[in-house]
DNA sequence: TGCCTCACG
DNA sequence: ACGTACGTGAGGCAA
């Protein structure tokens, strides 16, 4: 028979956590995790609990915490613990990644509402020994714990800091002070404890109220005997705090009967995930911890067993649990080469470069990349259905900060593998590496996959976000892959035609700013114009930049009344843009389908947002007719169909609107009112909308603006051109008649110092490591995202629901309509003709009912023969 | 490669 | 006092 000792160690966490915080705040700055969280309390905790398990040994383990500020010690003492100093933001932010680290090291922890860790830790105990345990340690910054020594339990107390403990024994208690701990308890009760507000007996401390228990035994044998002793100071304070003594003795005492809700069974200590442990030292930048363990555990995508495939692939070589993945050299799946592929799981891998195996896939339900995966399949004639697991959107959903590649995924894991720019080069010298080299890394590849998709998926699982990657984002990835498959089309006749025509433009506009200028010069240099404008012309220089004058915008427009050249270095700007951007920059795009496929990267922005690159097909210009000419060269596919352009109107404040509850904006939008003028009359206090004048509705707009952006005073004068005191002024009497839209704003905030995140309605995350930096721009702009990213990002995710319905809706349809843009609130369509008014209809509904909120959502739609009409 | 500028939502 | 509006991509310049 084996030891079947069970002994329970139960760590006071609050407690220690605290003083693991003090314990190292001096060296404060020197822990940091690369994402800017302190970690010296996660580090002072983490040392403590590993010297702790080696001299405890234990079987069983739980860590303790406070569960919130009110317990029900506050119920019967108001005051109980008031006072306290706030704790400071870089304590607060480290808590969540002690539990993490915890949990890592496959450690129980818990807390109950209304009562402290001493509660837990003293039920605890005390079933354990009723259970049968050998032996109980409870381990705690406090020294109100003592009193749960008994003849099985042992208190270990934290001094000088966290590193060295004092162990506390029935023996030792009455060897230190004399007392029993039902007597330690009663001198509690008599000192008081100022760190907890309790209040005791006036006058009375430690020395007297030792002497007084060791006189009468108790702190009722006290009372009991009060009125005989001789008159004194001390004998008026005990009598005239009496009822606060045995009020201070309720409260010193530790409930030995909590009703928890978890038991002695799921404390047993299962020892740590390596694969978790070794993510989390990662992420806290804990080097040394990393390499003692990397010593311990094997480095499982360094051996790498594959085979490579040269015949057709027979079916028992495939199964759903397996990874698939696609090789190309760079980015441009539109264009590049597969230059390999492998699939496998932890047991076998196999690997191939001949594309011609292809057809005879059949495909598991886990890869890297879907969207990129299928469009490679489908230029290879190749349908790749939808799979269940795509690594790279789950650890785009579990956190945006770094890139997603599978080096670095792995890399955050605990797994060591080579970056594609080591194997495959850069630049010039990228190229297919020989076979080996090339297997080998498609192998570790498919074998980081594999490892990193638990512990990815325990992190979904944690943040609830399983949804979000099952139900939005796997299905826009495939919606995705047929948009950017099908392609627009682009006429480069039209362009070419706008581009003729600007070059005459810009060739007039040279010739005139060269005359005015009297030299000729690179107009398109700041650092040249700079040099005309503010120095040969001597005009004033309003902005600088950190290399020398701004030329932007916004400068020129205030220079344009005092020289005639700033006007043509505008307008020349505008149609510069306009013909390298647009007209030469989009030529060079069109493939020999005719069509522009651009690709949406999915992986990306900080909200949710999607991005488009290759061309960018979401800033094609509108706002001026000049540029707006763009659009007339975007096609629809055949002569008998059209574009339809679908966008949310005000989808963001309508989002606001719901996110905050503000009941005057909900019935603004209810009551399908202009929101501009709605705003502007409440703000301005206009009565009738036909008084607000249109600068009160342009100065209201801004303010809407601001208010998704994490309004600022300076911003928004900035953006107004008014003082910055009247920006104040506007601010001010927004949030008076808007109150709920300033507790959203403070809310986001809170949340954000407190859990490290702010979330989207369908818990989308942006982690802000800065909202609790001590550098004042630094925190605002993270305060600002905290207000922002759940507007846009909801927004963004509501687009996507929509995208993906009515993908099904219009398949449902047998419509032939295609979807083929996305531009953040606007689905772009290819529409033949006779499906018009249905589609019309359907992407109306579909987009109206993508979620229900608050408010209504209210879309508008434009079609046309070219996107230009559209609008 | 970093910076400036400017196109979009 | 601090020094900002939120989210993107691309072209041209200057090192």
């Amino acid at each position: 028979m084996t030891n079947t000792e069970k002994n329970l160690l139960l760590i006071d966490g609050s407690s220690i956590a605290f003083r693991a915080f003090f314990a190292l705040y001096t060296q404060i700055d020197r822990f940091v995790a690369p994402s800017g969280l302190h970690t010296n309390a996660i580090f002072a905790f983490h040392t403590m609990l590993r010297n702790v398990l080696d001299k405890v040994q234990p079987t069983h383990v739980l860590v303790a915490f406070d569960a919130g500020k009110t317990t029900f010690r506050t119920e019967m003492f108001a005051d109980y613990k008031a006072g306290r100093a706030k704790t400071p933001d870089e304590f607060r932010e480290q808590m969540p990644f002690i539990k993490e680290m915890l949990e890592a090291q496959g450690i129980t922890h818990y807390d109950l509402t209304n009562f402290e860790a001493d509660d837990i830790i003293g039920t605890l105990a005390t079933q354990a020994e009723k259970a049968g345990f050998d032996k109980v340690t409870v381990v705690s910054g406090d020294r109100d714990l003592t009193q749960l020594t008994t003849e099985k339990t042992t208190v270990e107390i934290t001094i000088k800091g966290v590193a060295e403990l004092e162990t506390y024994t029935p023996a030792y208690l009455n060897e230190k002070l004399g007392l029993t701990t039902e007597q330690f308890i009663d001198l509690k009760a008599l000192m008081g404890d100022k760190s907890d507000n309790i209040p005791g007996v006036t006058k009375i401390g430690e020395k007297t109220g030792i002497k007084l228990l060791l006189e009468y035994g108790s702190l009722a044998g006290i009372y009991d005997h009060v009125d005989q002793m001789k008159t004194s100071k001390m004998k008026e304070n005990l009598i005239n705090d009496r009822e606060q003594a045995f009020l201070s003795r309720e409260l010193a005492t530790i409930d030995l009967d909590s009703p928890i809700k978890i038991g002695l069974d799921e404390t047993l200590y299962q020892g740590a995930d390596y694969d978790k442990l070794k993510a989390f030292y990662k992420e806290m930048g804990f080097h040394k911890f990393l390499e003692d363990l990397e010593g311990v555990t094997e480095k499982v995508v360094e051996v790498i067993e594959f085979t490579v495939i040269t015949d057709k692939p027979s079916p028992d070589m495939f199964h759903e649990d397996q990874f698939f993945y696609l090789e190309i050299l760079g980015d441009d799946y539109h264009r590049d080469e597969i230059i390999g592929f492998a699939w496998g799981d932890d047991k076998q891998i196999y690997v191939s470069k001949d594309t011609s195996l292809l057809a005879a896939i059949s495909f598991p339900k886990n890869t890297f990349d879907f969207k990129k995966n299928k469009v490679l399949l489908a230029r290879q004639g190749i349908d790749y259905p939808l799979v269940s697991f795509d690594t790279m959107l789950a650890k785009y959903l579990y956190s945006t900060i770094e890139n997603n590649k599978i080096s670095t995924i792995a890399d955050l894991f605990g797994y060591d593998l080579a970056d594609d720019e080591l194997v495959y080069g850069k630049g010039a010298k990228r190229a297919v590496p020989e076979d080996a080299v090339l297997f080998d890394h498609l192998a570790r590849k498919i074998a980081a996959l594999v490892k990193t998709k638990t512990p990815l998926v325990d992190k979904l699982r944690e943040n609830d976000q399983e949804k979000l990657l099952s139900d939005i984002e796997l299905p826009l990835a495939n919606v995705l892959a047929k948009m950017e498959i099908t392609g627009i089309k682009v006429s480069g006749g039209v362009l070419s035609e706008i581009g003729l025509e600007n070059e005459q433009v810009i060739k007039a506009l040279t010739a005139e700013i060269y005359e005015l200028a009297g030299e000729p010069f690179n107009i398109n240099s700041p650092k040249q114009l700079g040099v005309i404008l503010f120095e040969k012309m001597g005009l004033p220089a309003i902005k600088k930049t950190k290399t020398g004058y701004s030329t932007a915008v916004d400068v020129l427009e205030q220079l344009a009344a005092q020289a005639p050249i700033v006007d043509k270095i505008l307008k020349f700007r505008q149609i510069s843009k306009i013909q390298s951007t647009y007209v030469t920059g989009l030529l060079g795009e069109i493939m020999a389908d005719g069509k522009i496929h651009t690709r949406y990267v999915q992986d990306l922005t900080q909200t949710g947002r999607l991005s488009s690159v290759q061309p960018n097909l979401q800033n094609i210009p509108v706002r001026l007719p000049e540029g707006r000419k763009i659009r007339k060269a975007f096609l629809p596919e055949n002569t008998d169909s059209v574009l339809l352009s679908s966008d949310y109107s005000q989808i963001e404040l309508r989002v606001l609107a719901h996110i905050s509850g503000d009941e005057h904006l909900i019935s603004a939008f209810q009551k399908g009112a202009d929101i501009h003028t709605s705003t502007a009359m409440r703000v301005f206090g206009i009565d009738k909308p036909e008084d607000v004048t249109a600068n009160d509705r342009r100065n209201a707009k801004a303010v809407n603006f601001g208010v998704v952006y994490g309004i600022s005073d300076f911003g928004l004068s900035n953006n107004l051109g008014i003082s910055r005191k009247a920006a104040k002024t506007y601010i001010e009497t927004y949030f008076e008649r808007y109150p709920d839209i300033k507790n959203y704003m403070e809310n986001s905030v809170r949340s954000a110092r407190d859990t490290g995140f702010v979330e989207t309605l369908y818990h989308r995350r942006r982690n802000l490591p800065d909202i609790n930096a001590r550098n004042f721009s630094v925190r605002s702009f993270a305060e600002r995202t905290a207000i922002n990213s759940p507007i846009q990002g909801s927004a963004a995710d509501i687009l996507k629901v929509a995208m993906i319905n009515l993908d099904k809706a219009l398949q449902a349809g047998n419509y032939q309509a295609k979807m083929l843009l996305q531009v953040h609130d606007e689905i772009v369509l290819d529409v033949p003709n006779e499906e018009l008014s249905a589609v019309q209809a359907l992407v109306k509904l579909t987009m109206e009912d993508a979620i229900t909120l608050a408010v209504p959502l209210l879309v508008d739609e434009n079609s046309g023969k070219t996107w230009y009409e559209a609008k």
